[in-house]
RNA sequence: GGUCGGUUCGUAUAACGGUUAGUACUCAAGAUUCUCAAUCUUGCAAUAGGGGUUCGAUUCCCCUACCGACUACCA
């Protein structure tokens, strides 16, 4: 989520600007190399409606050679790995950055042993001089052991004691002194790769970037990246940086995980993922959400458009974006809200969309949707409500008419069978307690004729047609309305709860309605 | 520990020196209906604490507290 949000912000803020928004994949990091990773961070935004402009071909796959369309590729970082190297050693050349042979292994243990004494290993300038590298070295020495080894790196030399001044379209002015700065790896010969700093300077550079929106956790590594771009000497092209807060858990302190949603019940990827070791994690697709409620929901977590305004479609989210209205401070993420944004767009879509995305569930649930009356004629389909309870089989005008009916009072469409299913199966049970209350012998006698009433109309039979004169049988034979109408509601949907009861005997039809009466009658007179 | 960032109802946020501190979600109550939802109305509920600056601070400055990020040959 916390990602797919920072790519809404850079692409509503690109689009804005008529800008383009590209999507280059930083996978420097061979140890760490997720197999189907790239493929679902494309789907993902993807599904959300954040189509890059470059970086990605139509058929979704990351362009390796360069193109009109696409003159920055290739945009893998581990396909442009002849880039870094050059640029890596014109920093050493110029003094900016220097060789270094310690292994992670020996830092590793120095760091445990200052550890262990309550200190704080930086590799910097306090240390860098004790240290094997081209500076504490002699020269013959460490150009030996370039060419000896494989396993040296490059490292920035950090300037000892300079303030960095920066900027941050969202937090302002920043200021940090490079004496508490270490020596950050850029280059790793083990390798041939970059790490990211130098990698996302060079490629910044390379793909002329203009602007930098990313998450709050780069806000330190910042005045490196500000160093890099002047040791280049790119200062005049240095894009804007804006970093993002973080997403927080609804509950308790710390970041939005994985665990969470497991725990409290909402998903946390866009996607439904399932990860190396087997482990699923649900998504926000799979879990029944419109990616336009998805998208607005996060859109609305920690920025806004300086108004009330709560609904956005993409397009108006471009046109709404402003850096100034972000949010400086985390913003927990609440699950309630997200279900609420679907229910707002839930309702917003077509009864005939939605009937389109009910139909695999009645499948699953047994029941057969056809075409209307069977006529088969092209074009005509969805026109006639038919029902057979028997076969289970009814049209799609029949589907149709209920979701009209009941999309108000549902989240999702997955909510629509709870809400609807004895519109399609006749009860099986009665629920108890609202059996207790209502079905008496006094009200059941009534709610009986009542049902008589109903087989006996001849009128047309629709639900306008019939409430009123039904509404009148009832008054005018001073029956109580409550009591005559919930027997009539037990029998038809099993429990005290559903559409009005004109509604469902006009559309389950008086044949089902007559079963459905003699069902409860053998089962509880 | 150090560096940096942050702090308005439970949550998301508005108010960019002057408001009875607004809105949405959640929750509660009422209205409505044949029930349940939906809907409508109402309600509960906040400027972390302490100092300044100012005629006046949610807003500017400082301190404290708390939260977070970073502190890898990870991104």
């Amino acid at each position: 989520m916390g990602g797919v949000r920072t790519a809404l912000y850079n692409y509503l803020f690109a689009k804005q600007r008529g800008g383009d928004f590209i999507i280059r994949i930083e996978d420097t990091d061979s140890q760490r190399f997720v197999p189907g990773a790239e493929k679902y961070i494309i789907e993902a935004l993807n599904w959300c409606g954040i189509i890059p402009d470059e970086g990605v071909d139509a058929d979704g796959n990351v362009v390796e050679t360069p193109s009109e369309r696409h003159p920055h590729a290739p945009y893998r970082q581990s396909q442009r790995k002849p880039i870094y190297r050059k640029y890596a050693e014109q920093l050493v050349e110029n003094g900016y950055a220097y060789y270094a042979f310690d292994t992670a292994e020996e830092l590793g243990k120095i760091r445990a042993q200052m550890e262990a004494n309550g200190e704080t290993f930086i590799y910097n300038q306090t240390t860098r001089m004790a240290l094997r590298n081209s500076l504490s070295l002699p020269e013959n020495e460490w150009k030996e052991l370039l060419e000896t080894r494989t396993d040296w790196t490059i490292r920035f030399k950090m300037p000892e004691n300079r303030i960095v001044k920066m900027d941050d379209m969202i937090r302002g002015h920043v200021e940090v002194n490079t004496a508490t700065l270490d020596d950050k790896v850029l280059w790793k010969r083990a390798d041939e790769l970059p790490t990211y700093h130098l990698a996302n300077i060079v490629d910044d550079h390379l793909m002329e970037i203009t602007e930098v929106i990313r998450g709050e956790e780069w806000l330190p590594s910042l005045p490196l990246h500000y160093l890099l771009y002047e040791a280049f000497g790119w200062t005049d092209t240095q894009p804007r940086f804006a970093h993002l807060s973080l997403l927080l858990k609804p509950v308790g302190n710390g970041k939005l995980s994985k665990r969470d949603g497991d725990k409290l019940g909402f998903p946390v990827f866009p996607l439904k993922w399932t990860n190396a070791e087997g482990e699923v994690s649900r998504g926000y697709r799979e879990d029944g959400y419109f990616p336009e409620a998805f998208v607005n929901m996060l859109a609305m977590l920690g920025w806004n458009p300086g108004d009330d305004r709560e609904l956005f479609t993409m397009d108006e989210l471009v046109q709404a974006f402003s850096m100034d209205h972000v949010q400086k401070a985390g913003a927990k993420f609440n699950p309630d809200k997200a279900k609420w944004y679907n229910k707002e767009y839930l309702r917003q879509h077509s009864d005939k969309d939605l009937t389109e995305r009910f139909i695999p569930i009645l499948e699953q649930k047994g029941i057969t949707v056809t075409c209307c009356g069977g006529h088969g004629k092209e074009g005509e389909c969805g026109c006639v409500a038919t029902a057979d309870f028997s076969t289970r089989t009814f049209s799609k005008k029949y589907v149709k008419n209920i979701v009209s009916l009941i999309k108000e009072r549902a989240t999702f469409v997955a909510d629509f069978w709870d809400i609807a299913s004895y519109l399609f199966i006749a009860p099986e049970t009665y629920a108890e307690k609202d059996a207790a209350k209502f079905w008496k012998e006094e009200n059941y006698s009534l709610a009986l004729q009542v049902a008589d009433w109903i087989l006996a109309y001849e009128g047309e039979f629709t639900k306008e047609a019939i409430e009123k004169p039904l509404e009148e049988f009832i008054r005018g034979n001073e029956w109580p309305m409550g009591k005559v109408m919930n027997c009539l509601r037990l029998a038809l949907v099993g429990a005290s709860s559903g559409l009005g009861i004109a509604d469902i005997v006009t559309i389950i039809g008086k044949e089902e309605f007559a079963s459905r009466i003699d069902k409860i009658k053998a089962a509880l007179c």
